[in-house]
DNA sequence: CTGTTAGCGCTTTCAG
DNA sequence: CTGAAAGCGCTAACAG
């Protein structure tokens, strides 16, 4: 690679490493059209490009924003990346990248090492929204996004949940189905889980939680489980009723539809259903289930737009931490 | 943030900044454990975080490596970019990352920041593998993933998709499947299609491309299309042939299954499937479908660690490209 | 309009 | 074992 400095333009150009300077940052009004079109010939000449390195230490400023993810695995995580690199890229910020791997150990490092980059601001996908490391973060210049926090002490952009649910929810019951159950992996005080059972409970106003029905993480049911004899007991004794479920995303869905399955009812007959997430294998099923499409790019451009207005704000002290809900798209099939 | 800069530390100390600057590079040999003890302390205390910025511009380098992803919506990109993050956490190195969102111009624009940065290498994910660009990259410091060039100019490391095909394939000709298609996006002198076609005529021995399906790129089919005639086609006349059909990846195999069952033909009844590619819904289809499992992970952390041996040898002049190919494994379910 | 010069925060000889 | 001082490549007053 080039070797090229300042200096050796400016020598090239006969002219100071100021006036170079001035060029290179299009302050034209200082320097004559001689001048300007001759140095506009060198650096083309010589493909010199300037350094980012020197250029920040000397100007004390670094356009780059430090974003750690809980999981780049995780398919809700490509979009909200898609999101943030498109508006990084019009704001003019490079994006340095990690990924904590769901390991919080691993997330604290990161953002240690990214704030050693002198990184100006973070945007983070948090492992626990609940960590106290966040706290060691100015609300000035981080954006959290996905999980919310019990209580957030920086702003946090995440779908809104609750209403989503509540509108598919709402369509259910305007159909005529009048027994109703949330299936959901334990709540765990786990913000999108509580949100999304939230809107459930908006929508059927049911007072207690008779119509939760929990099945258990990241375990595969089998005939005879627990789950299996509850569903079989909604099912076989629903009388008049049109029962109906919602589930709180798409591997508790697989849960309920398997049981169904094991225990030999349809959905759209035997039960309705729909379900928070939508992915490619449901274009498959037959019926069609209906499903909350989560909007993820608009997650990542909404947290960088959030983040960029922050960073050219001069605040006399830290905001006050806002949550912004990123709406949903509600996709109506035939499963209920 | 902390204005603490080295000198701070070193006043606090009573040291001079050389003294600090040598506790910070680990040349413990260079003072008194006294004074090591003592930095350490302060240090500790006033969480103290030297500038990599000035840190880069005074030692000429710079620990990052650059990448640029064609579409990180793409679920293969996922798994190759843990790959990466993987790696370059081990090696010390941070990662700044640009998508391209599969438009060539872009990743021109990326490419150029990158190297205003300084990155000490690339990694690149290509929109175009044959474009001109990836000439101005020395292959001393970069590595291309996934798309293959026709005539590589710099490493490559692919997974091996020509023998992957192959070799399923050949599993079903064993089986007895003896009308077999290739149902694929238009070529278009893509490499992965090529080469995965390309192993589906080392398999089944065809010789010209009558064999070969191609789907629209992007687009829903829907009833009467003409993919839904060739199939039914194929599907209406096979007499006693037993049809198969490989599909260059799960995309194009949700196209075909979405016809057949348009059409009412069954799989592994009335035609034998496998696929290239391996997603979690695969698994819940009944009966399973075969395919090959990518190690999208593997190959991120090949690329990353070849791109680590380049940058810590030196070379006299640039080593010659070599293409990596990375193993994939075969899973045999019960569709054909 | 252009040049001089003093930094930015850290590293690294070279003396002591 | 420790310190002084000269950079790294660029910016930004301030003079001229």
């Amino acid at each position: 690679m080039d070797k090229f400095t300042i200096k050796d333009i400016a020598k090239l150009g006969e002219v100071s490493t100021a006036t170079v300077s001035n060029f290179l940052n299009g302050n034209y009004t200082k320097m004559s059209v001689a001048t300007r079109d001759k140095l506009a010939g060198i650096i083309n000449k010589t493909d010199y490009h300037p350094s980012t390195t020197a250029r920040n230490l000397a100007k004390n400023e670094n356009k780059t924003i430090g974003v750690s993810v809980a999981d780049i695995t995780n398919p809700f995580t490509s979009p909200v990346i898609s999101g943030l690199s498109e508006r990084c890229e019009a704001y003019g910020y490079k994006m340095i990248f990690t990924n904590s791997n769901n390991d919080e150990q691993r997330e604290i490092e990161n953002i240690n090492r990214l704030r050693e980059e002198e990184v100006a601001g973070f945007i983070i996908d948090p492992v626990n929204p609940d960590s106290s490391i966040y706290n060691q973060l100015s609300n000035a210049y981080t954006v959290i996004v996905d999980r919310q926090a019990r209580r957030s002490v920086v702003d946090t952009v995440v779908t809104d949940n609750m209403n989503s649910v509540a509108t598919m929810v709402r369509k259910m019951v305007a159909k005529g189905y009048d027994d109703l159950y949330f299936v959901s992996w334990p709540l765990d005080g786990v913000s999108t889980r509580l949100n999304r059972y939230a809107g459930f409970k908006l929508a059927t106003k049911y007072l207690n939680d008779d119509h939760l029905i929990t099945v258990p993480y990241n375990t595969s049911l089998s005939q005879g489980s627990s789950f299996d004899a509850t569903l079989d007991h909604i099912l076989a004794n629903k009388g008049d009723k049109r029962v109906g479920f919602f589930a709180m995303n798409s591997r508790t869905l697989l849960q309920l539809l398997k049981a169904a399955q094991r225990l030999n009812y349809q959905y759209a007959e035997d039960f309705g259903v729909a379900t928070y997430e939508e992915f490619e294998w449901m274009q498959l099923m037959n019926p069609g289930i209906s499903c909350v499409r989560q909007d993820s790019f608009a997650i990542g451009c909404a947290a960088m737009d959030r983040l960029k207005e922050k960073l050219t704000t001069a605040f006399d002290n830290e905001p006050a931490p806002e949550v912004q809900l990123i709406p949903t798209e509600l996709v109506y099939r035939d499963s209920f």
